[in-house]
RNA sequence: CGCGGGGUGGAGCAGUCUGGUAGCUCGUUGGGCUCAUAACCCAAAGGUCGUCGGUUCAAAUCCGACCCCCGCUACCA
């Protein structure tokens, strides 16, 4: 078979319900997963829930439940939600599942007994109601910033990963892998925070304070710190223990796609527990941005969660995919609302894309009783150049994981297609009864909504479907990347116009 | 305080490394067309490129100072 690609999002934790910060991540890693599956690779895309730790044995103590049965009512939310966008997972791991839990374990013991944990005192000020450690320069006053009530000085023994050892040798590995942590301005924060020496890491917590995790192998009286937890479900999920074959054909991970939020944990922490085990890391690290709401942050406390059933509910799916990976540039900041994706919905998806196939389509039935005419001269060359570069141009972009310039390379075919109507003036050239000219024009736009469709299915695979439904060519499942490419779509194939893509939304 | 990114027509951005007519998308205005989801196409208006100073024949682009915005700064997923 041909070459792997393993693909992750991360695990989400489980203490709330998924929002619109969550669809993103999966939205895109689906887009590039359905990508690679185009062409022809093996794909490995898993997503999963993280569920251990002290927020979620808090938010299922508000609810009178064990964290077991709370995450199990969780978790269909995420599945729902997944299945609701189209996200074309391969497996979906929980942090709580058996063959997670013995990989944790395992390599606990493998860094144990190479002596990379060490027992150790850790202090801080600790507020007992609010169950937290703060910082010195948290506290206000001695009081916890949260709850306004005295903090104590407490300390207890804990287990911790030797990080320090291991840093000289990520900063060299960071520098001599350029694509490691992306986009470029991250993997030099990341540099930046490595240049100042880094502590080890925290990797118990007391039974005593908390019970729901995963056991630590070698104590009795401690649990696994849930960071350390989740990011070895990277490797459980792919057969590190179970599936030894599997787990040779996937690893290293070619992508982890992750929000900013969580980048330290993912391009300090994890490599170098990989490294300390013996494993290569991921290739690569991508942290994208996050979705503001209207000018402020998403948060709970203001209230400004978006909810994408809600949204997907209003302009449906494929919409929501678009308006996501179109809008802004991955990797950065971008502003959510309604308003804009209206907008984005009406000019890119109604206007220029789903009125092109349909003006096309019409055409087809009017002049050529609904068959795809045969071409006796190739005088839309301006096209068919564009067609032929398209591909090479889609490689290009969804290598640098740039899905905004991807969809602007299809658009720049879709409007150009538009102006070609406009220039033929195809109602004249029937009137005048230029057939050939007609036939020349009718192929070529033809061509240009075939490789279209194909060019868009990682984004919005329903559309996709239904455009090449329309155009009478079958189920798309048959469709190659190869066949991005002028002069495969065959005259003689009769088409069948439907309903517009996209209706245009009025305010 | 430190390190990093940024301030370009109404909005959002590109261009700055490799100085030399300031570009794109949207919006606005005018026109064209009728195959189409009042969609599509063409044209025009609109910017002293954060401020001050310097280098140069020439600076959005190089140098210096300053103002403003944002990100990072360790056990909270």
């Amino acid at each position: 078979m041909s070459k792997k690609f393993y693909i992750t999002t991360p695990l989400y934790y489980v203490n709330a319900s998924p929002h619109i910060g969550h669809s993103y991540t999966n939205i895109a890693s689906d887009a590039l997963a359905r990508f690679w599956r185009l062409n022809d690779s093996d794909v490995l895309f898993v997503t999963g829930t993280d569920e251990h730790g002290q927020k979620i044995k808090e938010a299922a103590e508000k609810e009178g439940l064990e964290p077991e049965v709370f995450a199990d009512r969780i978790v269909p939310r995420f599945i729902a939600l997944w299945e609701r966008l189209n996200i074309s997972y391969d497996d979906f791991i929980r942090t709580t599942q058996e063959r997670h839990i013995k990989v944790v374990q395992y390599v606990l013991e493998i860094l144990y007994k190479r002596g990379d944990l060490y027992e150790g005192e850790y202090s801080g000020w600790y507020c007992t109601p609010c169950e937290t450690f703060w910082q010195p320069s948290q506290i206000i006053e001695g009081l916890c910033p949260d709850c306004k009530r005295a903090v104590e000085h407490l300390s207890e023994k804990n287990y911790f990963f030797r990080l320090s050892k291991y840093q000289d040798w990520l900063m060299k590995y960071i520098e001599s892998h350029p694509d490691f942590i992306l986009p470029e301005f991250r993997r030099n924060e990341i540099m930046s925070f490595l240049k100042n020496p880094i502590n080890d890491l925290c990797i118990s917590r007391p039974k005593s304070r908390l019970t729901w995790g995963i056991p630590i192998p070698f104590s009795e009286s401690h649990v696994t710190y849930v960071w350390f937890d989740a990011l070895i479900n990277y490797i459980s999920v792919a057969g590190f223990l179970d599936d030894p074959d599997k787990f040779k054909r996937y690893w290293p991970c070619d992508i982890h796609i992750i929000g900013k939020d969580i980048l330290r944990q993912h391009a300090v922490y994890w490599p170098i527990i990989l490294h300390a085990i013996g494993l290569e890391p991921p290739k690569t690290i991508f942290a994208h941005g996050w979705w503001r709401v209207g000018e402020e942050k998403m948060s709970k406390s203001k209230g400004n969660i978006v909810d994408p059933l809600q949204i997907i509910e209003r302009f449906g799916v494929d919409a929501y995919r678009y308006f996501l990976l179109r809008e802004v540039p991955f990797g950065l900041d971008g502003t959510f609302s309604g308003e804009a994706l209206v907008f984005r919905m009406n000019s890119d998806l109604a206007n220029d894309l789903g009125n092109l196939l349909n003006r096309t389509l019409v055409m087809v039935e009017k002049y050529f009783s609904g068959t795809i005419p045969e071409i006796d001269s190739f005088e839309n060359n301006a096209i068919k150049e564009n067609i032929e570069t398209l591909l090479q141009k889609l490689q290009d972009s969804f290598r640098k994981i740039d899905f905004s310039e991807v969809l602007s390379s299809i658009w720049e075919l879709i409007n150009k297609a538009n102006k070609l109507i406009e220039e033929s003036a195809p109602w004249k050239l029937s009137k005048e009864n230029r057939v050939s000219e007609l036939k020349g024009l009718i192929y070529s736009l033809f061509e240009v909504l075939r490789v279209t469709a194909i060019s868009i299915y990682p984004f919005m695979p329903k559309t996709a479907e239904e455009m090449w439904e329309q155009l009478g060519l079958g189920d798309i499942k048959n469709a190659k990347i190869e066949d991005i490419k002028w002069g495969i779509g065959r005259p003689g194939t009769k088409i069948k116009r439907g309903r517009p893509l996209f209706p245009r939304i009025e305010s």
